[in-house]
DNA sequence: CTGAAAGCGCTTACAG
DNA sequence: CTGAAAGCGCTTACAG
């Protein structure tokens, strides 16, 4: 009682002391995974993501690290590379206890498989594209209006006199509510969406997809949207590879404001990412406390910014 | 037994196909917190790192995981942000039993330090920029060799015809073996080293320093080495600012080899990251194998490479 | 070949 | 106010 609780009613101040005292001469250490076992609390927060080498993620990481660390919470990374078998292995890993809450980033797992997690006592905070529905379960998320963000920035090209400006998308993730928030403000403003698709948000993905638009010489688009600046650096590899000056033959733009993205003048949406690691944090620390569990799922908004760079 | 082990000699096929049978109707789950209190391991590897966002990381994480995963460990990423209290606060940390190897980079801490997790049976890899002496302790440590990886950057820009070449170094970690291996080349050659040091591996002290070169309007460096990738980037946003064209007006050289690099045509050291984490990884799964922790430590290099793109 | 028992180091409810 | 006891869910040595 001494040993964990900064203050002890039943117990006097001088036998307090005696305690601390032996412990310390003893260089008494807690054993951590005797506590965890006994009090069924692992203390570690799993943050289950496509790849930690997506620069997006480690500002993320950061962004819990600062919450949970202080709150006595490790931080365990779980990569599913975007893929089906990986997210279900995460989802396994987790029911095996190994974390007392999640922040995750779920390409294709939907509520009903990630409805386990609720009910073994594991609160889940999503990174989600959009507003999601308020359940009763213990799921939250966090998100950037992706679909109003994407539709800011498409306006933004337009504003700068571009007609012809394609897209380009990754097959899972945020890809769709992206292309959304762009294809809408292309009919409105009575222009063509155009979009190639490519595997994965990879520079590799990006670059192929750019060369495919390149190969089209007739009518071909003065701006490239990539749905992320990954995709979009290796867009902007791939013009200039094919002797292509940026912004002067063809503007491209981003989404997440990556580091390399202000080193490379992309203009791009900025997506608070710390902030995003903060808030998932604090919300898995509130239902982690007592009764935490027992309020319905909310899900978060945080503001984006478009960022005016070079590239445009 | 059946549950954990493949085979089982005392076990009849019968028996163990009727308790597996049973386990999977059950839908039953072993409580990982409880084997890893009676077993006294946690299945878990720490990562003790400077910083999840400096991009040199995410790659070695990855390597970790690539080789820890399949083995049935965790990885944990503890963040020091390159100071000794952080550093300290990791051995505490560790002490408490909360990850049953390390793989570390200590900017401050020495062996004398450090020695206390071997004394609690945990194996530590450190990351190191030379050879180190090989002890009885289980204390193992992978590197490249970082004063000839400077020296060959340094001969390289050398032979490209640079005699003014000035480097910018951070107050801690490899910047010493970097400085040492240019120093080296530098005299040898009858040129004269000029340095620049500043806090840390950031783009804003990579920036500061450049500013304080390029204050210097007789006989400028026509080439800087950045200790860092990040550290030279910085620098080259503060050149492009200052007017400068790369590589016309001044040559800019790097370490590491981080994602960014390629996409700003940085030439520039690589260091193989994933290949340390693997090397990392798999040192400590064998010292954590029965017996592993009797052989005396080990000092793994590996190789480096000089990347020549356009900033010479 | 299989069942029953001990014990890992804590936390917590209880007895005195 | 303080000591003794129970029990968390496993693993492992032992009994039968």
């Amino acid at each position: 009682m001494v040993l964990n609780k900064s203050e002890t009613p039943s117990v006097p101040a001088a036998t307090r002391a005696r305690i601390l005292k032996l412990a310390g001469e003893l260089g008494y250490q807690p054993n951590h995974p005797a506590r965890m076992f006994r009090s069924a609390r692992t203390m570690a927060l799993a943050c289950v993501i496509p790849d930690i080498t997506n620069p997006f993620y480690p500002g993320l990481v950061r962004g819990l690290q600062s919450i949970a660390t202080p709150a006595g919470y490790d931080v365990l990374i779980f990569d599913t590379d975007g893929r089906p078998e990986g997210e279900a292995r995460a989802v396994n890993w987790l029911l095996q206890g190994r974390a007392d809450g999640v922040v995750g980033t779920f390409f294709h797992l939907r509520v009903p498989e990630l409805t386990v997690l609720a009910h073994q006592g594991i609160p889940l905070v999503r990174l989600e594209s959009q507003h999601k529905s308020e359940g009763p379960l213990p799921i939250d998320s966090v998100y950037i209006d992706n679909a109003e963000a994407a539709a800011a920035m498409t306006r933004f090209l337009i504003a700068r006199g571009h007609r012809r400006i394609a897209m380009i998308l990754a097959e899972f993730g945020p890809s769709k509510r992206r292309a959304l928030g762009y294809t809408t403000v292309m009919r409105e403003a009575g222009l063509a969406p155009e979009f190639v698709t490519d595997r994965a948000y990879s520079e590799e993905s990006g670059a192929r997809a750019m060369h495919s638009l390149l190969a089209r010489k007739r009518d071909r688009a003065t701006a490239v949207f990539g749905a992320s600046d990954v995709l979009a650096l290796g867009a902007m590899e791939a013009a200039r590879s094919a002797g292509l000056t940026i912004p002067d033959d063809i503007a491209i733009v981003g989404f997440d404001d990556i580091p390399a993205a202000r080193l490379l003048g992309l203009t791009t949406v900025r997506q608070p990412e710390f902030d995003l690691g903060t808030l998932a944090a604090n919300t898995l620390v509130s239902r982690l406390q007592p009764g935490g569990m027992e309020h319905p799922g909310k899900s978060h908004e945080l503001k984006f910014e478009i960022i005016k760079r070079s590239s445009v």
